[in-house]
DNA sequence: ATGAAAGCGCTAACAG
DNA sequence: CTGTTAGCGCTTTCAT
């Protein structure tokens, strides 16, 4: 194993302490002026700074964090999901979230931990935080738990199931309701333009209501459906369902003038359901979805709506934090998101 | 600020020293216990680690780095790149690589630090590393030189420019030119079987080539084609350029039988530039690309490489470094890919 | 304004 | 087999 004084032969390890020396003074004196604390004479301060660039030294990140209980680390954390819904639904918004986080909490000086711990792993395998990120929490979630019983603040990513929540926990999220109101507007604004008559049916796609995202946009699909007399039909992914399956039933089955889907998984499979059984979007069905992950492609006859800028939801709850840690300020964010409508009304060729 | 020992009134945060004294043992037989390391008598070490279990012990990561040298984090890190190229190419691969290695990495032990360094950020942003991943790394790379002079091992991911590498370094990679000879091979039996004809032009949608990826895949086009009497035209994307632009020149410019694309940001537009052009996938233009974000969305109608299985890239590139790490065994690993052919030949509708 | 010294929590020699 | 002890590099009183 290596020793601690040893970094190899490439890199005599600079301590605090060389610079000290080198500069001609206190090993407090140069934490002071790195830290920019305490009164150090300016003329002081300046040298010391020179010599340590020069001696190339970078204070020892573990050393600091024992001395002052700070890491400088979050987490951003989802609960592992051992199904195949697990990979299609939470994964890729799982992945854009950190590299979202990580760019902005660089910027601030910070590090970005992702994990996804399995209940057993838990407590192993999460770093020292100065704070958490936890995308979708389910309701008792036992990241959120373990964060909580030892302090680390936490932004609930999507809110929190029931809105409970406790000290330090603040929560970011888009506002759900306007905006599944606004794309179905949209929708039955598309149906009539196309047949003339008001839109009858509507279906949902969506998964088992275990986060508070999932269970705010059935509120919200079930809210504007009997306000504006649609007759709804939700249709749930159960875990370990298949999803090109549930794709299939509910156009198959349901036939609904037209379908929302909680994320671009599901309007991907219902893309390829469609052309099976030869229905046309948006010509026998419209076609509608969230869009959870920046990268996937977007499909011309689909209506989406997703953030609004590219300040997603990661970066905003990296502030959150950040803004939490430095200046104890405590507040919750509401992310901006937009309609993207269809573009090509006229068939792919 | 928060002082050292205090942790806030939920938790009094519970050290070595308060286990020992529970245990009515030293400190040392508790780390020693916790570690599997020495001579502890079994039932010590049961009776340690139960008493550690019923006090939430959790050692302290800051203190034992701090001793040890070793903080069980590893980087996966890219150099930012202040273009929208970067955004439409690197990133999506880089979400992926992060959100894959996070979850490899937690199952043996480690944490995982994502960080897309700006050239002034680097040395402050990065914690103290065990090692790194570098996604696609420049020629001379000031990642690769930073972690080069702390002895931080590394893989590459993708593979060096021009193969050179230090001590300590290792790569993982696809293998370029074999699966790029085979899609093109595929679209040129394709092209016979549609035309009757031999395939007779094809166009390579790539990238400015600074890494080892972009310049193997353009090598192994070219190569092809010249093997192939196939006309070949490379366009890259100059930084700065813009991709809907690019693509619909490819198209109409060239007007070749066949484009294979760098990454699916590119054929995504040609697919709406050919829409726009009014030309047919395939009818006429085949179109094949890597699949480099495993969550892009697929068209059935384009022809896709793509890593083969769940071990992809990151989940290898982690395996590698920990196997280093722990066993001084220094290797490196080729991932495998398969060809994933156009499933629909008929029109999306 | 600066220096001396204590100690954060842990591990690894070394004694016993 | 177990305990004592010395520090890893840093920050922070407390003297000067």
């Amino acid at each position: 194993m290596k020793e601690p004084g040893e970094a190899g032969p490439e890199s005599p390890r600079v301590r605090i302490k060389d610079v000290a020396v080198a500069a001609g003074v206190s090993t407090a004196t140069v934490s002071l002026a790195y830290n920019n604390k305490g009164e150090v004479a300016a003329a002081t301060r300046k040298k010391v700074l020179a010599v340590g660039e020069g001696l190339g030294y970078q204070p020892n990140p573990s050393g600091r964090a024992l001395r002052t209980g700070q890491t400088r680390i979050l987490g951003v954390l989802v609960s592992y999901r051992d199904s195949p819904v697990w990979q299609e639904t939470y994964l890729p918004y799982y992945r854009g979230i950190i590299s979202d986080a990580a760019i902005e909490a660089m910027d601030h000086g910070y590090s970005v931990v992702a994990a996804s711990p399995k209940p057993g792993n838990l407590a192993e395998s999460i770093a020292q935080l100065d704070g958490a990120i936890v995308v979708d929490p389910l309701d008792n979630d036992a990241i959120v738990d373990h964060c909580a019983a030892r302090g680390i603040p936490l932004v609930a990513d999507g809110g929190f199931v029931g809105g409970r929540r406790a000290d330090k926990q603040m929560v970011v999220r888009g506002d759900v309701e306007r905006y599944v109101h606004d794309i179905l507007d949209l929708t039955a604004q598309q149906h009539h333009t196309r047949t003339g008559r008001p839109l009858g049916s509507a279906a949902l796609f969506t998964g088992s209501i275990i986060d508070r995202y999932t269970a705010d946009t059935e509120a919200a699909f079930s809210s504007w459906c009997a306000a504006n007399a649609v007759d709804a039909r939700v249709t749930a992914l159960e875990p370990g369902g298949a999803v090109t399956e549930v794709a299939r039933r509910i156009l198959a089955t349901d036939r609904p003038e037209a379908v929302y889907c909680l994320n671009e998984s599901y309007s991907g499979a219902i893309i390829s359901a469609a052309r099976a059984l030869e229905l046309g979007i948006p010509d026998d069905v419209l076609l509608s979805s969230a869009a959870t992950s920046e990268q996937a492609i977007r499909d011309p006859r689909v209506n989406y709506v997703e953030s609004a800028d590219a300040e997603g939801p990661g970066r905003r709850a990296v502030r959150l934090l950040v803004n939490y840690l430095e200046s104890a300020v405590q507040e919750d964010a509401t992310v901006a998101f937009r309609l993207r409508p269809a573009v090509a009304p006229t068939p792919l060729r």
